[in-house]
DNA sequence: ACCTGAACACCGTTCAAGT
DNA sequence: ACCTGAACACCGTTCAAGT
């Protein structure tokens, strides 16, 4: 059998929600695509680059129209459409905040956070600063979250469940600083 | 030769410092200490167990006193210990947001900031969040950070400086947005 | 209490060679 | 263009046995 990079993406999508990014190596994606381990070193020049497609491809499969109104809501559509994304698939978060640390994909959601803080007239400092607080917020809080809600399907509950509304919580704080420092915008 | 515990967590931080959190293995550690791989089930469970002390043995030498004036100062302080703490040590960063995450360890942090935030007035829930979500932030801003002086250091340089200025920045959007729900406070 | 020796079940990656 | 087969240099962990 042979392949295309786009069905060892899927395959590798479909590896990673049901054994976790733990499982997922190389030669069991070859294994389960029939196919020997440096067959996909002919699609990809290694490892992180694969993770780093499987992160783009969940990113993808997450996307959703923007909001049109206020930089708010949009800065909050963007969060929310990326902690969505990131917990439909096992280690999801986990996956995204990794491939992003590489420098490798998972780019798209800190760009769209950025031009929308700027086209909102936020200076460029202040845009490309406040878009790293955020994404690193959102990685962080739904890394967390991630591996309380696996913990949890697993039997191993460990305390007390948090609330969903946590997210929008630390997402406001950033928000309300953010505010503060728009008294001259529109 | 025999060894304690505390023997091995002073070699494994050696270790870290001088090759990499990549390339610290429990077979490489035990090479390094003169002794089989084995030998180390004898002092740590498994090598989550052993990250989880040389986390916390990179927080305790980056240890500082603290103010004792206000609330933000106070935050101020605990979130500038950590950053300097895990930039301290090669993979400082990724070492101790990673066995945070595991929740076996890099524990201090979060606690002291939730309740300084307590003492300061702050409902619990609110306290709670917030603290999760400056750490959220010192991670991310000092894993990228680090990621980067590592990788100047390294002769790949792959543009612009950041300025150190920006861990400031985004610290004080969150304190901000915290100072703004503090008005019925002292 | 602390360690050895040997094994088990894996990794990522390279490379000549095949079709 | 895509894959095989074989190899290289590793992993974390377990366990009976030694001192």
């Amino acid at each position: 059998m042979r392949y295309h990079r786009d069905d060892i993406v899927e395959r590798g999508v479909a590896l990673l929600d049901a054994y976790g990014l733990g499982d997922l190596s190389m030669r069991r994606l070859a294994g389960e695509l029939g196919v020997q381990p440096s067959a996909l070193y002919h699609h990809f020049a290694n490892k992180q680059t694969l993770l780093a497609a499987l992160a783009d491809e969940v990113l993808r499969r997450g996307a959703r129209p923007r909001p049109t109104d206020g930089w708010k809501e949009q800065v909050r559509a963007i969060c929310g459409e990326l902690r969505d994304a990131m917990l439909a698939y096992r280690d999801g978060a986990e996956l995204v905040a990794t491939v992003h640390a590489f420098g490798l994909g998972a780019q798209a959601p800190g760009l769209m956070l950025e031009s929308t803080l700027v086209e909102a007239g936020f200076g460029d400092e202040l845009a490309r600063v406040a878009a790293r607080t955020l994404l690193h917020y959102v990685f962080g809080h739904t890394a967390d979250e991630q591996a309380y809600l696996q913990a949890s399907s697993a039997g191993a509950l460990a305390g007390p469940p948090r609330e969903t509304s946590d997210f929008e919580l630390g997402l406001a704080l950033v928000l309300d600083g953010l505010r503060l420092r728009s008294h001259q915008l529109g």
